[in-house]
DNA sequence: GAAAAAATGTAATCATTGATAACATTGATC
DNA sequence: GATCAATGTTATCAATGATTACATTTTTTC
């Protein structure tokens, strides 16, 4: 792909949006800044000038996927009001969907990333997405329909670890033959999450 | 450090040793077999006899961690005999225990590998871990603990996912604040778990 | 509107690392 | 003790992350 202007234009966005791409084939090791330069149209060094590391990059992508994570929530949230266990069931349904459509970055924000050294924005991108899922279990709490004996914290991790659990693991080898499609997981979510979040509800 | 004999003694072990401490320290992106080389006391090129590729090496790790995970189920049921809660709630504490003392592994396990190119051996292990767990669930359905109007395939994917997302997210940073130490995931568990894994039972 | 400054891209280059080939050493088997 | 497979070494290459000095374009300033 060659260009009419010297400057690309948004070099930096169709960075990231390329690293996904070469993650979803080749996962976290067959990423490469030469690759992404190339298929950007710029010259090997270009990408430096977003990224000071590839790392940074990387950091970048991160970014992107918390910010999905605080999208599924607030979408949840705003599709079934006064509704806490649908909003709480939405969220899953949008992890889920999160999981088939960009797990590499799933993968990558829960595994490999070392937050220690991460960069403010993505720090603060995080904490939010945590705000949202801990708003929804709160309004729960309040609306009394959830645990209120109970810690907010506690709630959330045990809402979150199950979503979590689920939408990661029923894409791996493992569950191929139950989970052949993204409806198959989606059924299941649906049929399921109910009974599965019983154990943060009061009755 | 020097070698009295020109061979190892078991390199193949050492390297993967080394492996999952590097991992530790830096993260899937600061591995490199270089580096294993030098901490085995070996030549750059020795590795090689015993990883045709980097990613062969990788393949080798896994395969330890789902070994790990069988050993996980095998004990967990050993325990607890003629219990089936108490086996789940067991494999939970085991499974969290390893996501703090061998998170690198899980986090390979679950998110960038690759199980269509894995080795035979590989595809093996992933299955047993994936029977043993399967056989936990079926005793307690057996037993009348556990749904027996359920799959046992889907009672396995709900429990599993429950432990599995439990376990990696409360190392996360954003549970740091909640979680601590070790002690203080175990302690949860132990209190929460049963009230989680009310989805899959009974009464 | 021209000059200055900032942002962005390029070319050249180096160090690290995965990988391979040719050769050396060891220990087991006959 | 001769032979051979397994294992380790040395030398070397190609791919890639990263840096530096320079070029081009866009934006700001006067």
């Amino acid at each position: 792909m060659t260009r009419k202007t010297y400057h690309h234009g948004d070099l930096r966005e169709a960075l990231l949006t390329e690293a996904e791409a070469v993650m979803a084939r080749s996962g976290i090791a067959g990423l490469n800044l030469r690759e992404l330069a190339k298929r950007t149209g710029v010259s090997p060094a270009a990408p430096y000038r977003h990224f000071r590391t590839k790392q940074d990059l990387i950091y970048g992508m991160a970014e992107k996927g918390y910010r999905m994570l605080c999208r599924i929530a607030t979408d949840a949230a705003k599709k079934h009001p006064l509704d806490p266990v649908g909003q709480i069931r939405e969220v899953g349904t949008g992890y889920v969907r999160m999981a088939t459509e960009h797990g590499e970055l799933l993968d990558m924000m829960f595994g490999s990333l070392d937050m220690r050294k991460a960069p403010e924005s993505l720090q603060t991108a995080a904490l939010e997405s945590h705000d949202r899922f801990s708003s929804i279990i709160h309004s729960g709490q309040l609306a009394g329909i959830y645990h209120d004996d109970m810690n907010t914290e506690e709630l959330v991790i045990s809402a979150w670890s199950i979503i979590h659990g689920f939408a990661v693991l029923c894409r791996t080898p493992g569950f191929q033959k139950r989970f052949r499609t993204q409806r198959d997981r989606m059924t299941f979510w649906q049929r399921i999450s109910g009974q599965m979040l019983t154990g943060i509800m009061k009755s």
